[in-house]
DNA sequence: CTATATCGATACCAATCGGTACATATATAG
DNA sequence: CTATATATGTACCGATTGGTATCGATATAG
């Protein structure tokens, strides 16, 4: 057992809180009365517990891409072939971006897309994150092309990277209000544009 | 002639300045600090010019929608036909997000996609800008079908929006330092969608 | 000339920013 | 019990935020 006094909340529930107003209101826009008063915990407890604001966003963001959207994403593309890994894919994001128990949008998308000077490093780790999922989407498409189930003409990266602008142009349409059924038109379109 | 002492500074170049620094820093992430540094003037001249931070982002956001990327926007829809015109303006915006002088990316599309609360009416109007655009190519696209070069069983709103999901983006791709060819596939790939 | 009106520079404002010092409370280790 | 270690709450820090009061300088109107 750990010594000392034991912390009085739950430090996953807290980071679940702070995701959201980092998801809703992007990293500057997030003060640390707002993460705060959401966490239901004082300052100094959020500074030992989490280290400072870039750190608690870190966490957060890590926390979104391995139990939440991301992984929604990531099981899209075990489909067994690379049309249906896409259309589901596209599908999912659509949902996501909807959810109405969720911020509309999303957090690697809206969460530095600009910011001052202070904040590059979240920017610039936000382009990582959704370059390393581009890569993981162009990394299906090339075992496709493998197994037969794409076209061999067919540009994997170029591909990712038309999808990836699909789904990243959708996290704009979600924040400026378009419903679900209005992303699933566009994947629909989107599919239109397949290979074959 | 005008009464009083004359300004010493032309108001649209700064406010060009200024167009630059919200364009690259968002409008949050823009400071009067950094504002009046690049525009050359200091902070009661930009208030008895412009009125405040926000009166100072909405006239640099008419200039940009006017004067700047908008009107070459706008210009693409004039031609004869549906296609092409979404082929020009596809070209277009992948053209005008890679400028290599200016900020990377679309400011009415990363001026403020998150923001606190004291920025929401920002938000707001840049969803809005958004979405006339969009209503614009709607426009440009019900034409097309009146005018027969558009399949008649095609639908314009959704295709209005699908296409403005590409734009949006591709300016989350320039940000994240997309290439201009690498748009221009993008752009390639979202023609095939094509109806007909 | 004087009167008026606006400009630009300095110096300042209250509020908020992210981050901490410190004292107190509460747990375990011995 | 005492000693130790960690958490919590208050109250605070310097820096920066957007926004102004003030004053001397510079123009026109008469």
């Amino acid at each position: 057992m750990l010594k000392g006094r034991p912390r009085e909340f739950d430090v996953d529930a807290a980071l679940d809180k702070a995701l959201h107003v980092f998801w809703k209101h992007g990293y500057e826009g997030s003060s640390l009365a707002d993460l705060t008063e959401a966490m239901g915990i004082n300052r100094p407890s959020l500074y030992a517990a989490f280290g400072n604001k870039e750190e608690l966003f870190r966490r957060a963001l890590n926390r979104y891409l391995d139990k939440g959207p991301g992984a929604a994403k990531r099981e899209a593309l075990e489909e067994p072939t690379a049309r249906a890994a896409v259309e589901r894919l596209l599908k999912c994001v659509a949902t996501l971006l909807t959810d109405p128990c969720n911020p509309r949008g999303c957090l690697s998308v809206q969460g530095a897309l600009t910011c001052g000077e202070a904040s590059e490093s979240i920017k610039q780790e936000l382009n990582r994150r959704r370059s390393e999922g581009e890569q993981a989407l162009r990394q299906r498409l090339e075992r496709a092309k493998v197994e037969g189930d794409l076209a061999p003409d067919a540009d994997p990266a170029a591909l990712a990277r038309f999808i990836s602008t699909i789904t990243q142009g959708m996290s704009v349409q979600a924040a400026g209000g378009a419903s679900r059924e209005d992303l699933f038109r566009v994947a629909d379109m989107a599919l239109r544009a397949w290979p074959g």
